[in-house]
DNA sequence: GCTTGAAACTGACGTTACGTCATTTTGTAT
DNA sequence: ATACAAAATGACGTAACGTCAGTTTCAAGC
């Protein structure tokens, strides 16, 4: 258990980030003195780490928190990614160099040649953005690969799907009515549960399926039962009225 | 000469970025269409080359407008600094690949060793700061180095030094008097002109010379004429009604 | 010369990830 | 018990753009 100074010191993150981050609940100490003091555990230092590559290529923090706090996170898969990263910007590194050769080589001489280095130099400095987006993406299409296949695939005979259509053939039946009306919320809050049971704390579960809808061809891909677009719609303002009863 | 669209596309540098460092006189394209519209010259392009690598150690916009804007910037020695910073970084990559294959290695097994990786880990992230603080103060300490060597140096036979100790011995006569009367205001503007010579656009000639007064040990260090604290109070007060006078 | 759609400009306000005080509490060494 | 370093709390500040909305300019075809 160190104090936030240690921390501090041991890492060379700020005190101010660490309490920054303690604020906004990216990374909240495991435990407290009675008074209020942090108190960082072992495992607050894996997430710090994890918290800073994820920062270096380029997540945002709140984006980072979703990633962390989502119950699926792999720390293992990300440090190989945070490996191959590495690998490839050493990569990235040597081009710079022999880039740097070449102009300072030709330095002396001011010709069409040295525009062109020039060029080079600077588009490989920003190659290491392309490298962190790519990154980005990477450690993205993972974790959501994983989100969707806990989606209820609907093709498959998966013992959820059922209930699924289930439900939401009687959402249907309530179409042209209030989607306040007790009868609907009743059937949003089964539903609520079992998203709940399905997805753990993921929030975004509606906007998830509603993406779906908006691009034919991903629920193509991933072979998902076909909700009509209205009964999302209706589905999604009766989820709505629940979620602000609820809250 | 390309316009900012181009520069944005060749670069990969943001169109409003570009337009940022125009507002802020950072990099002002050297040719404009008579609407107003920017045409950069290879010339703002090896500028811009400059400011993302300056940026990339971690200078601030205004720091970076300063020194390029000072007369004596050495694209060739800043050039030279960013290939041994590009060698050191690669260093350190290789440090931080063997450290998360270290941690990877270590991942089944939850023990002590691999608290420290850990820590290796994330000292090595931070490396990357140590290292550009580093370059930073070495760009920044020759840039120092070339403005004193233009300071007048007391100790020396220089030319101008007879002049400098004349106008100082002038300003002393009147230390007792009001710094804004007109002998006073003369040899002020007379010093001005003289600064002007000697540093061209540099205006924190005076910060400069009271910073040396400040700390014994600098003016000891470059062999400067020693000029009593008192008076220099009183050249700067004068100066400052000089400057109002002129704004 | 005139139209026209794309690109550029000109504000103005928003945002992210902290920095920087100033003040109050809490921990701990004596 | 007291004193003094560390930590918390809150409030405001900031750098470097992003984003949006409205206007102007440019180049290209008719």
């Amino acid at each position: 258990m160190l104090h936030i100074h240690k921390v501090s010191e041991l890492t060379g993150v700020t005190v101010r980030t660490l309490r920054h981050y303690d604020q906004i609940g990216l990374l909240q100490s495991t435990s407290k003195t009675e008074g209020g003091h942090s108190l960082y555990s072992n495992g607050d230092l894996k997430k710090l780490q994890q918290i800073q590559f994820m920062k270096k290529i380029g997540f945002r923090l709140n984006e980072i928190k979703n990633m962390l706090n989502s119950s699926d996170w792999d720390w293992s898969d990300s440090l190989r990614n945070q490996l191959s990263y590495v690998k490839q910007e050493q990569e990235n590194l040597n081009k710079m160099e022999s880039a740097l050769r070449e102009l300072i080589h030709g330095m002396a001489i001011e010709d069409e040649n040295n525009e062109i280095a020039i060029q080079k130099v600077m588009q490989l400095a920003n190659s290491n953005k392309v490298l962190q987006q790519k990154y980005r993406r990477t450690l993205f299409k993972e974790r959501e690969l994983k989100l969707w296949k806990k989606v209820p695939n609907m093709t498959s005979d998966h013992p959820d799907t059922l209930e699924w259509i289930a439900l939401i053939g009687q959402l249907k039946r309530f179409i042209n009515e209030d989607p306040g009306c007790s009868n609907v919320q009743n059937i949003i809050r089964r539903m609520d549960e079992k998203r709940a049971e399905t997805f753990g704390g993921e929030t975004e579960f509606l906007d998830k399926l509603w993406d779906v809808r908006m691009s034919e061809k991903k629920s193509e891909q991933l072979g998902l039962y076909p909700i009509d677009q209205d009964v999302l719609e209706y589905m999604n303002a009766a989820y709505k009225i629940f979620i602000g009863k609820k809250g």
